[in-house]
DNA sequence: TAGTGGTCTAGACCACGTG
DNA sequence: ACGTGGTCTAGACCACTAC
């Protein structure tokens, strides 16, 4: 792999330090995919070449990828590559979405932009981020339809610093899914996502915006997005009417 | 692996069927678990006697067996051997219990019987549970407390032909989990379970016994219990008050 | 010391997608 | 026909655990 690991002159006794190869493989893999070598959508070197590269053995190259593949942030098609995952609208709803209709199946969500605006980060909002507290956010207020009626309330928290030049008129304008947004204009690819669940009541506000009466119990989700490496970049507030949705976990799942 | 698979002489060349040898492998081993060859808790032969036994290489042994632990059906430990996956309360904890105090850490629940009865499953609970519409079903509520307060309601439903001669004394009596019992009385060992969200309002009954007040917002999660192979061995309902407490989800996570 | 799982390598062949 | 990922094998050595 590299000079120190180069001494033993015998194959299969590499184990020198401490990393196991196909780790230090992966966390290259992962640097490279962070520093935007490789673009979302667009396919990674051959598994011969990539060996070559980091001078390991295939199957020692394959394991690398093979746990980034579990992960979800690279995609194998045989006999074409392996490609960056790319949030497209279908990944997006598959993997991000966990909002499924009570009687089963999935739609895609239309997104109606409520507010735009700058804030400080209070404490809690800072933790998640790993900002410091007062450094300025974006927050934007999204309400989802699903089957043309208002099902979820989000509120999104975005950390200025990684979002520079963020617009109203961006968001308005785009027609694509907020995560390509993020994607294709700041190169931050969201891999990941860890959601804390509770119960609500709906206040007027919201009660008014979901087309329910005040007091209708609402779940709640709080999202915090990765990127590589395990870095946050958004929180996410939602609001869900589950009178005809449901949240739907399926951890485990092959 | 069997004679049909054996008529090649050339390495490397076992591909004749349309599946995979290391699933195939990997169905045998699941079946032998679920048939109670190796229980819960058990070491299994080593992997060069498994790749014996089915006559494959080691590493289409380990690639079979690498899926089981990912799914957490097998675990492995370096120097000792690979086990069954048992379900002591840490793990039921860990793997099968998702709510945690809102300001972090994870505690054991302590449960306590309200009633068991004898039913008849509904249309909604026959689909679920893969029997006939009409068979008979145990169902069981208990409260359970966390750090002493009343948290959850749970309402569980079992096929009674799977629990045969289950009484309320044996619940009663058990000073285990729930999938404790299930596996040390009936050999059933539960891998996976797949949970539908939705928020509700407390009614007078479960308000009393959660000692909040009626009305109060409650998140409501519907669980399947799957053992090997998918199958369906129990549904729970629960009803959890989340105003110090949340429901965890983290998908995707290594 | 012996046995177990964990890592790494090297090479052959298969299945798929593209031209 | 060619290049890609997918499967399977065989063997060497390392790291950990138990005795």
């Amino acid at each position: 792999m590299d000079a120190e690991r180069q001494t033993s002159e015998t194959p299969g006794a590499h184990t020198g330090g401490q990393l196991p190869l196909y780790k230090e493989v992966k966390r290259l893999l992962t640097q490279s995919l962070a520093e935007g070598e490789w673009l979302p959508g667009v396919a990674l070197p051959s598994e011969t070449r990539l060996g070559e590269r980091y001078r390991v053995s295939i199957g020692t190259l394959r394991k690398a990828i093979d746990e980034l593949v579990a992960e979800r942030i690279l995609l194998r098609h045989q006999g074409r590559g392996t490609f960056v995952a790319s949030h497209d609208a279908r990944r997006t709803l598959f993997h991000f979405f966990h909002i499924v209709p009570a009687g089963g199946g999935k739609e895609q969500p239309e997104t109606e932009l409520l507010s735009f605006d700058r804030a400080k980060a209070d404490a809690d909002a800072a933790a998640r981020l790993d900002i410091r507290q007062g450094a300025p956010v974006f927050r934007i207020r999204n309400l989802l339809r699903l089957a043309g009626k208002p099902v979820v309330l989000d509120v999104i928290t975005l950390p200025a610093a990684r979002f520079p030049k963020l617009s109203e008129k961006v968001f308005r304008e785009r027609d694509t899914t907020i995560y390509q947004l993020y994607q294709e204009r700041y190169g931050i690819n969201v891999v990941r996502s860890a959601e804390r669940l509770s119960a609500a009541l709906a206040d007027r506000t919201s009660a008014k915006l979901l087309g329910i009466p005040a007091g209708s119990p609402l779940l709640r989700i709080k999202r915090t997005a990765l990127t590589y490496h395990n870095v946050p970049v958004e929180l996410r507030e939602s609001l869900v009417n589950t009178a005809e949705h449901e949240y739907f976990s399926d951890l485990g799942k092959t």
